[in-house]
DNA sequence: CCTTGTAGGATTTTCGAAATTATTGCGGTC
DNA sequence: GACCGCAATAATTTCGAAAATCCTACAAGG
């Protein structure tokens, strides 16, 4: 079912959560007719699906050579996080501001599915459900205020951000209590107060960067020195 | 002469400056086979054009409706300014931090050619080679981090607030000395002064922001009465 | 009078092949 | 032995047409 859409539409969705989850190495290439094989469609859907996800920023691709995964280097993860240092907060205030009852209903319904996951048997984070639900509350946090760019750009950012987490966190047992930072963070959001929510936030996804920038480190050390 | 790009890549240009100087008017269709024959190509290369400006923000694409011209609107308008009162601050902040010798270099020479040209008889604004410096002018100012990110999304917000403003101002009178300004902000620069050169460039901004929504207003109140 | 259904035309989307451009491997030269 | 040109190969880019989808107008029914 699923497809008043083109095919075009779900092979970009397909493509990115496969950047997403890690199926293709960074910096590895796209071959189109690769893809349009293993996915059974023509050159043209592939190229658009790529063309969209390069306007995202997970796919780069050069004039007559074609495709390749954004790479990922410690460089540009700094920037993501300092990026979402600044854009999150202020688009988390500005949704305390203006949110509607809508909003926070929202907000609630997605918690709550997020903490349901949590609670099951043999729960283990990686698994998509969890990914798909924890990456709409994040979402949904900055989904108050009247302002697509700005909500757009930090759902792009999260995604940036995310690909190094399954990158270089995988399996890795978590390290602290993320489930406790969510609950602070709504309960914050709920009492609109605005400082503790922001600065909440701040610190979650200002933690798990630098969780992730050390395994990134510590993993191109190991990489150095197999030279 | 001019191509060893693609002519989707030469195409995306041409289109954008189309749309950035108001030959599209917001939120109009772009008809596929239309632009095709108008430019003399097919339709890939189209398409691919219209997707990559899609990511630049110029472009919307609905499933098996087209593509369309991006809407100008009150509200978009000020949430451009908003985003880029936060993040060009910080860019430039970053610059002068970050920037080198080569960096100074470049915005020497810009700024020289920007005033070059304002100096001219007969200058008149929105002549396309002052804008095409203005525009480097204003990239240039945050190009001195190592920010890749930051600077597309700066040049994308630049260009989006420059479509309204060639959009609302046009064959307007400069109402204040625009080249005062940037003669500041540079001097502000060189003396490597954050905090000035911030507040001029959040000023400058900021100014230009008001002009263009006050004219959009009356723009709009005028065209409420034709009804 | 309003809604619903249906044919026709217009437009987008997809395909498969041709044209253009990069890459690779090899032989020859300095 | 290293470097350059040159063919052979592989990949991307573009084209033109076929397929799928949407929009409009018009007629029939409630």
């Amino acid at each position: 079912m699923a497809s008043k859409s083109s095919i075009a539409s779900s092979l970009t969705n397909q493509l990115r959560t496969a950047i997403l989850s890690g199926s293709f190495a960074p910096d590895s290439r796209l071959r189109l007719e690769e893809l349009g094989a293993s996915y059974g469609v023509s050159l043209s859907p592939v190229r658009e699906a790529l063309l969209r996800l390069c306007g995202e920023g997970f796919v780069v691709s050069e004039d007559q050579r074609g495709f390749r995964v954004a790479q990922a280097s410690l460089r540009n993860l700094q920037e993501v996080i300092a990026l979402r240092a600044i854009l999150e907060p202020y688009a988390l205030r500005e949704s305390i501001d203006q949110g509607d009852v809508r909003w926070e209903e929202s907000l609630v319904a997605v918690f709550h599915r997020l903490t349901r996951i949590e609670q099951k048997d043999g729960f283990v984070p990686f698994i998509a459900e969890w990914e798909r639900a924890h990456r709409e509350f994040h979402l949904c946090l900055v989904a108050g205020c009247d302002m697509p760019m700005l909500q757009q750009i930090c759902a792009q950012l999260h995604d940036q951000a995310d690909r190094y987490r399954r990158l270089y966190l995988t399996k890795q047992p978590p390290q602290r209590n993320v489930a406790r930072e969510h609950v602070e963070i709504v309960e914050a959001v709920l009492a609109r107060d605005k400082d503790r929510a922001c600065s909440l936030l701040l610190e979650h996804t200002r933690q798990t960067g630098a969780l992730v920038h050390a395994f990134m480190m510590s993993a191109n050390d190991s990489a150095q020195e197999l030279k």
